[in-house]
DNA sequence: ATCGCAACAGGG
DNA sequence: CCTGTTGCGATT
């Protein structure tokens, strides 16, 4: 009998590679567990195991493994499961989803260790200088890794140094594999057993009295355990002692002090006691009990409630009761929501069953909550998290949260698998035969819609957190402020009025504005040149605090021009305007208050969010101007005042859900205004005050909207009505994929006929020096996706064939929204 | 993805 | 003629 296993490699290709085995690693081997597998010409990879069997591949030879690399498996067959259905949903690869789930840690790769032969006599003379170099480096250190060899070189391609002193055998190459992930362990210490008698002890000290620092550390160290009686961290003993670390360490050499390491979490709660949950008032009640009725016959349930409801508290009710079942809780979040201010309060709560898991985590952080979530610890029985969250390796799940279900961060653009977490999160479940919960104050079109078919059960909360009263939304109209010259740059006077009024009662404001930098175009007002990214067939714009210009796609800057490059002018306009324009006009008209502004450029780094939020919390901040950023469930207590400065470029956005993410939107940063008694207020600035999407934020009337916004997509077949399949086909030269994408869009209508959309190229045609072209197909509902797919792929296969072809890149994205 | 080989372009 | 760069195909 012979013994073989298929394998996940984490590349993207579409198979399963099967390996040889032997008998007695059949026994052992599970799905789920690590293997280390030579691959192509050279290289190691580690591959998870999808099989074991007895069936010999007729084809070819197969390869045996090289390793094993872990003695149970880190992947369980629940996630095995859901890897298989992103894959085929989201029509991609296992290995990108493997990629995409696992924490990098846990994906190994070789690298090519070089080493000398030890032969005894070896003449140099035959080597050339280069040669000579990697030669001599070998005498030195040991062993050598290409990317050391290209330093010592100074040029990238280096393999053909190797493989010719491979040739004249004076070096030899191998492949290693790391394991990249190291518990963290922390340093202790402790006195050595030969003291513990009182005598030895007396001598020790009498012995150590020439040396005062160091009878020092060692009385710090008896004060430190006599008062914590717990095991002493080095950092702690000589931060206490004020002691160096050298002078312990002689301490150690001597024998006095006894070194010993534990391991730690990475992570670790450091909070208090448990605080009990709060009661809830009659309408969460009626909410929450609404909730688990809706659970008995539906497994997706959507809660709808108002901003400031008080979602959060039913939803940590109804954790308490998926707990004392002895389950597992995922509550996901939107990247950006997770903020200190909700971590904490959960644990306040559940103290440490709160695990948190998210992008900004070091690779270490996520295979320490990884494992506890593997292993169903007490450490991770509830997991906060974002997007990639649902990968974890959940066994028993009762409860998944989606909170901010409209986020469109849930929706993975980028690299494959390019899924959607939220969608995601609601077949996981339905694995775990447990709950799913969407919750938003602006539900998303499809999820209403489900709930409106029934798909999906459907509680409401209507009423505000201790009633207070929805902010009071004004729309003003711009065009009609110009006309009558009471404009003062983007302000008009009723917000500079309401600004002005807001602030003498000593409340803060927030104004938003959906676009960062100084002013998105740069234009010569002789020529009208205005200049472009080399890079994407976009204007750059200006960044006026680093007096730049810099490409929103790319990434390219180059110094601001002092003239104009085409004519020479020095009459240069800027047009439109963004986040820092609006923080300069505010400084302007309020000299006198603190401003603040918050988008990507002002929160890079770890901790950059975070301290806005904190200084606007603590009122530092008067005025806030900010991007998008600001609408995520924060809750601050003391701005009053929220003004939109220009409503029509959100409106005006090409793309379907312009209209509805808008509305969300403006809806969303209305509700940080007035979340105490006092009443909020929001002032919309906008050139078409008459709009129905501004009048449904106005009222508030999310129902009509929904019901405007669905008549469209009934009539231009777009989801929820219909299901879309976006295909994007990138090359950096045009002809190549003009030619391409007419082909493809060709072959897709012989099948779909007019379901067909496109080739179109997108608003901004060129990004990366890569052109675009996107090509439609909208799915009716009775049709079958998977059908569907199966079609989309056999004319990629053949687009593939085609030579000419080969070189373009094509992106497949299922529910590209 | 990644790597080796073949085909080609550029400098002596 | 040698060297370095680019394109293509295969990976178990």
């Amino acid at each position: 009998m012979e013994y073989f296993i298929d394998v996940i490699i984490p590349v993207p290709l579409n198979k399963l590679y099967t390996y040889r085995i032997t008998a007695s690693e059949s026994e052992f081997l599970k799905p789920g567990m690590r293997v280390a597998v030579p691959f192509g010409k050279s290289k190691v990879y580690s591959g998870i195991v999808f099989r074991v069997h007895n069936d010999a591949p007729s084809a070819y030879e197969a390869k045996d493994i090289q390793q094993i690399l872990d003695d149970t498996p880190i992947v369980n067959e629940k996630q095995l499961q859901l890897w298989q259905w992103i894959a085929k949903y989201y029509m991609c690869t296992l290995g990108d989803v493997m990629r995409a789930a696992l924490p990098s840690a846990f994906i190994l790769e070789s690298e090519t260790v070089i080493t000398k032969n030890s032969v005894k006599e070896f003449d140099e003379s035959i080597l050339k200088d280069d040669e000579f170099l990697v030669f001599e480096a070998l005498h030195h250190q040991s062993s050598l890794k290409i990317h050391d060899i290209s330093n010592i070189l100074d040029k990238k391609n280096v393999l053909p140094v190797i493989k010719r002193l491979i040739d004249k055998e004076a070096i030899s190459v191998e492949e290693e594999v790391y394991e990249k992930y190291k518990p963290k362990l922390v340093r202790y210490v402790k006195l050595h057993a030969n003291f513990s008698s009182e005598q030895s002890l007396q001598n020790l000290l009498d012995e150590l009295s020439r040396a005062k620092k160091q009878r020092d550390v060692v009385m710090t160290l008896f004060s430190i355990s006599a008062k914590t009686k717990k095991p002493v961290k080095v950092k702690d003993l000589s931060d206490e002692s004020g002691a160096s670390v050298s002078i312990i360490k002689a301490l150690v050499d001597k024998g006095v002090l006894e070194e010993y390491h534990i391991q730690t979490d990475r992570v670790q709660y450091t909070g208090d006691d448990n605080e009990s949950t709060k009661n809830l008032n009659d309408y969460q009640k009626a909410a929450l009990s609404e909730i688990k009725m809706s659970f008995e016959t539906q497994h997706t349930t959507l809660l709808h409630g108002v901003t400031s409801s008080g979602k959060t508290e039913v939803y940590v009710k109804l954790i308490e009761d998926v707990l004392s079942e002895g389950k597992q809780v995922l509550y996901l979040l939107p990247e950006i929501a997770l903020t200190t201010q909700l971590v904490t309060r959960l644990q306040n709560y559940f103290g440490e069953q709160v695990a948190v898991f998210h992008s900004k985590y070091s690779v270490h952080e996520r295979v320490e909550v990884w494992n506890k979530v593997l292993h169903n610890s007490a450490k991770a029985k509830i997991v906060l998290g974002a997007r990639s969250s649902i990968f974890l390796p959940f066994n028993n799940l009762g409860l998944i949260i989606v909170d901010e279900e409209h986020e469109q961060s849930f929706k993975q653009f980028d690299p494959a698998p390019r899924y959607h977490a939220r969608d995601t999160a609601v077949v996981l479940a339905h694995m775990h035969q447990a709950k799913t919960l969407l919750g938003s104050a602006t539900p998303s079109l499809e999820s209403y819609f489900n709930a409106k078919q029934n798909k999906y059960g459907f509680v409401e909360i209507t009423k505000r957190y201790n009633d207070v009263l929805m902010p009071d939304v004004e729309l003003v109209d711009v065009k009609d402020k110009l006309k009558k010259k009471r404009m003062k740059g983007h302000f008009s006077d009723r917000l500079v009025e309401e600004m002005t009024e807001t602030l003498k009662a000593g409340h803060q404001i927030i104004l938003f504005q959906n676009r960062r930098g100084f002013s998105p175009i740069v234009e010569c007002k002789t020529c009208g040149h205005s200049p472009q990214c080399p890079n994407c067939d976009v204007s750059l714009t200006y960044h006026q605090y680093r007096n730049q210009l810099r490409c929103h796609y790319c990434g390219y800057n180059s110094a601001m021009m002092q003239d104009c490059e085409a004519c020479g002018s020095q009459d240069l306009d800027n047009k439109g305007f963004g986040t820092e324009q609006i923080e300069e006009e505010v400084k302007l008209l309020f000299p006198d208050y603190k401003v603040a502004r918050m988008d990507l450029d002002t929160t890079r780094g770890k901790y950059g969010y975070e301290k806005i939020i904190t200084a606007l919390e603590q009122q530092e901040i008067d005025i806030l101007v900010g991007t998008q950023m600001l609408t995520k469930g924060l809750d601050f207590r003391n701005v009053k005042l929220v003004g939109i400065m220009n409503a029509d470029n959100m409106l005006n956005f090409p793309d379907f859900r312009a209209h509805e993410r808008s509305f969300q939107l403006m809806l969303q940063v209305s509700g940080r205004a007035g979340r105490t008694e006092e009443r909020g207020k929001v002032l919309i600035q906008t050139y078409n005050p008459h709009h129905n999407i501004l009048q449904q934020v106005s009222t508030n009337n999310y129902i009509d909207m929904f019901n405007e916004q669905m008549n469209d997509r009934y009539n231009y077949k777009y989801p929820p009505v219909f299901k879309q399949i976006k295909i994007t086909l990138k090359h950096k030269d045009y002809n190549r994929v003009e030619t391409a994408s007419v082909w493809y869009a060709k072959s897709l209508r012989q099948v779909f006929r007019d379901q067909v959309l496109g080739p179109e190229s997108p608003p901004v045609a060129r990004i990366r020096n890569q052109f675009h072209k996107n090509i439609l197909v909208k799915i009716p509902k009775q049709q079958s996706l998977a059908k569907t797919k199966e079609a989309i792929i056999r004319i990629n296969n053949s687009f593939q064939s085609v030579k000419g072809f080969r070189p373009v890149r094509v992106i497949l994205n299922v529910d590209n929204f």
